[in-house]
Formats: C-alpha cells, structure tokens, sequence
DNA sequence: TCTGGGGTCCTAGGACCC
DNA sequence: TCTGGGGTCCTAGGACCC
C-alpha cells in the first residue's frame, strides 16, 4: 500500500479498537550505518564470525539484495556477498536507540508494549487516549521515528495478529493499514506461516490437513482444532479469522522474568571432559554476573549439552534454596553433566539456566537464607558468594577477561573472539 | 567450512499425595 | 487379591519468537 493512498484513511471513522505495530527495519544495520556515514549504501551484514560457526543477525537492503538474510549461517552469506561490511554488533548502542524510538511512541500514546529491542506494540483506539486518527498518529509516530536517523515500518488493526501481519507487508518505511471489518479478507489469501506462533513443524501439519492458507486455517472445526493442536489449536482458528481480542500491555507493567541462561557454541566441538566442564564453569559465571546484577535468586539450574545440530539434552534439578551464585549451582551444574553427555560424545554447546525465582517473596526472602551455610569444601556459602561478588566488580572495572579462574583460562584461549573488523562488544 | 543466543510456552510421563 | 481419580510437582523435550 502506497503511504500517499493513506491520506483518505485520515478522514474515516475509525470503529473499535486500534492497535499498531512499529518494527524498525534492518535495525541493527540501520544503526551502523547510521554510526559509520561511510558505510551508507553498501551491504552491512551484522552477525557472528563465519569461521565461528556464526549466523546473521540483520542484514542491511543492499545486503538483502544479494539475498543475505536474518538467521542465515554466516559462511553462507560471506559467500553470496563476499564485499560485505561486517561487524559483530554493538549491542549497548541499539538499546540506547531503542530507548529514544519508545519514547517516540510514548510521546503520542501512553500504552506501548515492547515485544523486543525493535518491536512493540501501541494502542490507539480513538476516544481511549485521544480522539484523533489512528492513522495521523502512526505518520506521525513514523517521522518521529525517521528524525532519529532509523526507519519503521508500521502495521495497524483491531487486534495484535493483524497489526503485525501488516507491519511485515511494506517495508522499509512501509505504514499499512487494514480497516475494521476488513480483517478477514485481508488475512485469507496469505499463508498460514505468515502468522506468528506458526512455525515450520506446525505449518506442515496444518499443511498434512489441507490448511495452506489463513482463510482455510479460520474455516477449521475450533474442538477437531483442539484435539490436534492442544490449547492453541483453537486459538489458532481464532487468529486467522482476525477476531483475537488483543490487549496492549503497559511497558511500565512489571515483566516476571522467568529464567536467566546463557550458552555458548564452539567453534570447534570440544571433545576432552576437562574442556566440557571449564565451559561449563564459564558459562555458569556468566549466568551467576547477570543474576546478581538482575538481584534474582532462584532454585532450578539446567544444564544443556548439544552435540550436533540435531542432538541436544538438557538435565534439571532443583536446589535447596534459591541462590545467585555460581559457587552453589555450578557444581551441581557439573553433577548434571554425567546425565547428557557420555565420554567419546562431541560437544559443540554447552547452557546453562537457572529459573524456579520467586518474585513475590522476592523482599521478604532476602532477609533470611543464604548466611551460615557450610559448603562441603569448608568455606562458607557466604564467603563464597563474596567472592563472586568481588569477581563481577573486578570483571566490571577492567574487562571480563581481566579474570578467571583457574581451569577457565585454557577456555578463553580456544573460544576468544577474533572479528574482520575487530570491533566487539562485550555483553 | 556446514545454522547463534536469550528467552517463553506447551506437552507428556512419572512420582507423590489424598 | 488382582490397582481409582484428581491435583500438583518435577523433568525432558520440542516449537517458536526476535
């Protein structure tokens, strides 16, 4: 749809709810280029190492022109556009740009939901906030937006389904509105997978039931849906239709986060038991940095183990008592090893994650717990979580790879990170 | 040389309790 | 004498999202 045809939109009464959805295109990319003038018009790939098993994570349009896209294994893309401009992100900075586009929508509307750092979602429903057109709000929004120095693209409808399908019809700059009552024509033509929540594995089941499309996808029996699908099926049927009732969740709504992990993939499978378990000892201070500087404590660790692309097991197991600190859930990290990976077996990821927090209890538990706890090696609990804390200052004061203990050294020589452009940040 | 990392949600089976 | 049924927790795996 053509931004200019939208003007005839601005008159219409809108009827109902109105729902937006801003995605900033290419926006890691965008952001380089607009960080590197130099790089302006020329492919800008922004992702992981080809040598390091890594994959794309955006690509600017003239890269995509080469038919480099978001996912696509990094060899795989130096090699459809080997003149690319590479850089493994800068992921403080697109957080900060981030900040000031929701501030952008914030500043026409008070409802904004952000579904991740270039996604979110806004209300606009006429007579909610204010009695203007939803569709002068999103031009607006979307200038705001462009004075930046980025571009959006923005999808508007009754509910969340179709406001993000349309988001994803024009872009870059595209702003494509979809009229209450016009719902289900629109969505009907286009293929199940262009809704969010279908995947590939559900997409070929729907396909195995003769479903391609959304309008086959709404004319499904809701309980044969159900039975097939479980809880979702029916809500599935639902979607298609563009009849979800969707609510816009306030940003400033307190989002229980539900598990902390990280993990990393080598770049070469590690084969040596000693190797496994030093990653495992790095990852697991990753972990205990973050959820300290978080301040949650939790009692579920997972240990994840993937051999190869197709190969992954994870181990669970809950602890005592809630804890932050990789001193008490790494070595039970490493107890779970034995269940996920036997002698002889490649290893080419190693996570771990721990969940189970409490945050209703969150205050109150601080006060207790965690002193006085003898660790089997002697030490205190607590003298040990003082050395993890002192551990994140001194990583925060002079670069993480300022320290690390013992058996993590020979570690960080094998994974440390080596870029074409040798820019990096650090998480 | 051969697909990342950080998340969420759902399902299904087994253990356990009443 | 021959094994119910519902609820809840734990665990493993899979699908999906950006």
């Amino acid at each position: 749809m053509d931004e200019n045809t939208h003007s005839t939109f601005d008159a219409i009464a809108w009827d109902g709810p109105a729902v937006g959805l801003l995605d900033l295109d290419a926006f890691f990319a965008s952001v380089e280029q607009l960080d590197h003038p130099e790089w302006r018009g020329k492919p800008v790939i922004v992702g992981g190492s080809a040598e390091r098993r890594g994959v794309v994570s955006t690509a600017s349009y003239e890269a995509r022109r080469y038919g480099v896209h978001s996912a696509m294994p990094s060899f795989q893309a130096r090699r459809l556009c080997p003149n690319a401009i590479w850089t493994h992100g800068h992921y403080a900075r697109y957080r900060e740009m981030s900040n000031l586009v929701m501030a952008c929508i914030l500043d026409e509307t008070p409802l904004v939901e952000q579904v991740s750092i270039d996604e979110a979602f806004f209300d606009v429903t006429p007579g909610r906030f204010s009695r203007e057109s939803p569709v002068a709000i999103c031009r607006r929004i979307q200038q705001r937006v462009a004075q930046l120095g980025v571009t959006c693209s923005i999808g508007l409808g009754t509910n969340k389904t179709v406001a993000k399908i349309a988001s994803e019809r024009v872009k870059p700059r595209g702003l494509t509105v979809v009229l209450p009552g016009m719902e289900a024509g629109f969505l009907a033509p286009l293929p199940v997978r262009s809704m969010s929540g279908i995947g590939e594995a559900t997409a070929q089941r729907l396909e195995q039931l003769g479903v391609r499309t959304l309008g086959e996808l709404a004319r499904q029996d809701p309980d044969a849906m159900q039975r097939t699908f479980g809880v979702s099926g029916p809500r599935m049927v639902l979607r298609a239709a563009g009849r979800e009732r969707s609510q816009v969740r306030a940003i400033d709504a307190p989002e229980e986060v539900k598990s902390v992990s990280n993990e990393r993939t080598f770049a070469h499978d590690l084969v040596d038991e000693a190797e496994v378990r030093s990653a495992i000892d790095h990852v697991s201070t990753l972990v205990g940095t973050r959820l300290r500087r978080k301040g949650l404590t939790g009692t579920q660790v997972t240990l994840k183990v993937k051999q190869d692309i197709h190969h992954t097991h994870t181990a669970q197991r809950q602890l005592p008592a809630k804890t932050d600190d990789e001193h008490v859930f790494g070595p039970v990290a490493q107890e779970l090893l034995s269940q996920v990976w036997s002698p002889g077996d490649h290893v080419r990821l190693v996570g771990v994650a721990i969940g189970g927090f409490d945050h209703e209890v969150a205050q109150q538990m601080s006060l207790f717990g965690q002193d006085d706890q003898q660790d089997g090696a002697g030490g205190s609990a607590k003298d040990l979580r003082q050395l993890s804390v002192t551990a994140d200052e001194v990583r925060r004061r002079f670069g993480s790879a300022a320290l690390s203990y013992g058996r993590d050294l020979r570690f960080r020589e094998d994974v440390s990170d080596t870029m074409p452009t040798g820019k990096f940040d650090a998480q």
